[in-house]
DNA sequence: CTGAAAGCGCTTACAG
DNA sequence: CTGAAAGCGCTTACAG
């Protein structure tokens, strides 16, 4: 059997309470106290029953997720991928707490979160818009000691423990070369179409496509950004208007939502006119549009992954859990229609 | 607060001991009670506390990991994040044992199978040798009710509760359409390495290879395989004698191991002469080839995600806790310079 | 600075 | 078929 707090109090000749002060390193101990114990503990390799500590501790650890309305596929995903996570947490004595916010409006999200009290949660995980409220709204969280992650769309400027999300400036230099490698031989434009250029990781991942296109494949040409606002009909539309007046198009880079349009774009023009498209996100339309050729590969990120990821980091700066660096990496996947999932 | 077992047997008129028994599904209780304790349980909204469960079955959880011994880079990091999951897992009353055995050798690993006490283990997790002993020692376990999964190569037609790792042939197709895309408008023939036809994964890889080589690029011709023993020295010897021999190979995919002998025939070579390279497992020595462009693609699995993976799944056959799936599915990595982890 | 005792929400023999 | 009581390994007031 392993070692439990009785046995170290026996060994070490002290009470319960005492070790309990040393293991959770809390104040009011005498210093020779401290050692003893600790010697005891190392000697006998006692670890800490973490069940038995949250059952005595009879603390429901709240999480709150805060995530944009609206018809944003892989933001709807991050949502129902959090209530699962939920139904999952519940018996380890998680509550997970799913609302949504207006999209791209920084008073309505720092409306949210400065109605959060402090004393009834034990962490929060949003995806950001950075805006002023909201800065302010996390410094407040911040000095009340309410861990805070920022999810899939960082603010690296604002008060928060950790961003769980992609490097988008990778993501970008990704497309680039997969669009380079496929485009080998090929001399010609590429259209990059994001949602909005105001938005942080549309313009990262630009920025990232541009360094390696310029440096390394001098036989391609990438146009300005056209912006569809991430909805269907624009993006059908500057699709469509960007194809026809520009004959050179060689590939396309879909730097943010509005998908479903992009293939309605694509799907009217003959075969042997389309571009090598690379864009974001696996959902059940860019998944067909792999399988159906129009689409060449696909840059994802696993919004469960990014969920569970979240849970962890928090529970782990309430907890004193250790988390292992590896399993919290999100990483830039590439799909290409042979290994989809 | 949440309801507990308390408040559902106190709404039902019973005592502790019979919510237990319905919640547990354990025999000897009337239909009538039954359906009495299970409408309260819905009414309240009744969700077991998992920490209390095991705390009060005073249960360690015991999983075996067992992971072949030898050079091969990929076993040795599937074993260190055995460790650690080890590490981190002990809290949670889940002790892991990991023990390492003669690589292809049936026998040794079912004589390690055998000398496992059913009552003293949780559940089996290994990588597979397809071998008759290997197939006697599952079915034993299997029949004692001991959870087993198969890791990173399956064994699919020996008793065992699940495979965790990635679907090879979808892998080996992944391969083909990177060198494929990657070749675009180039003639020519594509060499392939592996360490032994005799095993599962590398025969896999090469089917999925084939299909689409065959059906979607003509201009590719895959030659037969040959075989490195995925180790250093004869990877390289018979690398060098393929690419001496057929002036025409323009592609190159390694199946299996032996990187390093690969790293070490290409580097010699100059610069115009070197072809296309995909091959498996990130390592330090892959990923210094991809960054300077010696390799062009690595498929990847993740060896810290199996492992975690395979532990909730033996978990889960014990607990009567559900999986996520989704968290569940090993992914087919694939890497480029531009989005290493 | 230290300790005795009660309690967290389950499960487990044991008794009936 | 059902229940009363003890116990799992921690933590928490409270007393000293």
């Amino acid at each position: 059997m392993r070692p439990t707090v009785h046995d170290v109090a026996h060994a070490a000749g002290v009470s319960l309470a005492t070790v309990d002060r040393v293991i959770n390193g809390r104040e009011g101990v005498r210093a020779s106290t401290v050692q003893r114990v600790e010697a005891v503990i190392r000697q006998l390799g006692f670890v800490r029953n973490q069940a038995a500590a949250n059952l005595a501790k009879g603390r429901v650890y709240r999480i709150v997720f805060i995530i944009p309305e609206g018809a944003n596929t892989f933001m709807r995903r991050l949502e129902s991928e959090a209530r699962e996570a939920g139904r999952q947490m519940a018996p380890d004595g998680i509550e997970l707490c799913v609302v949504t916010a207006p999209a791209f409006d920084g008073q309505a999200l720092a409306d949210i979160l400065n109605g959060l009290d402090p004393n009834e949660i034990g962490g929060v995980a949003l995806v950001a818009t950075e805006a002023p409220p909201v800065r302010q709204a996390l410094a407040r969280l911040h000095s009340a000691n309410v861990p805070v992650v920022t999810l899939v769309s960082d603010a690296p400027s604002f008060q928060r423990h950790r961003y769980v999300g992609i490097d988008n400036v990778a993501a970008g230099r990704t497309a680039a070369s997969l669009l380079g490698r496929f485009l080998r031989g090929v001399s010609g434009k590429i259209a990059l179409v994001a949602g909005s250029m105001l938005v942080r990781d549309h313009v990262e991942r630009r920025m990232g496509f541009d360094q390696v296109i310029r440096t390394e494949y001098p036989n391609l040409e990438a146009l300005p950004v056209v912006e569809g606002r991430d909805d269907r009909p624009s993006t059908r539309r500057i699709v469509e208007e960007c194809l026809d007046r520009d004959p050179d198009i060689v590939g396309l880079y879909n730097i943010g939502a509005g998908n479903l349009g992009l293939i309605e774009a694509l799907s009217e023009r003959p075969t042997e006119r389309r571009p090598m498209v690379v864009a974001h996100e696996l959902s059940v339309h860019t998944r067909a549009a792999l399988e159906s050729g129009l689409f060449h590969a696909i840059i994802n990120q696993d919004a469960g992954h990014e969920v569970r990821s979240a849970i962890r980091t928090l529970r782990s700066l309430t907890d004193q859990r250790t988390l292992i660096e590896g399993q919290e990496h999100i990483r830039i996947e590439v799909y290409l229609r042979d290994n989809l999932p």
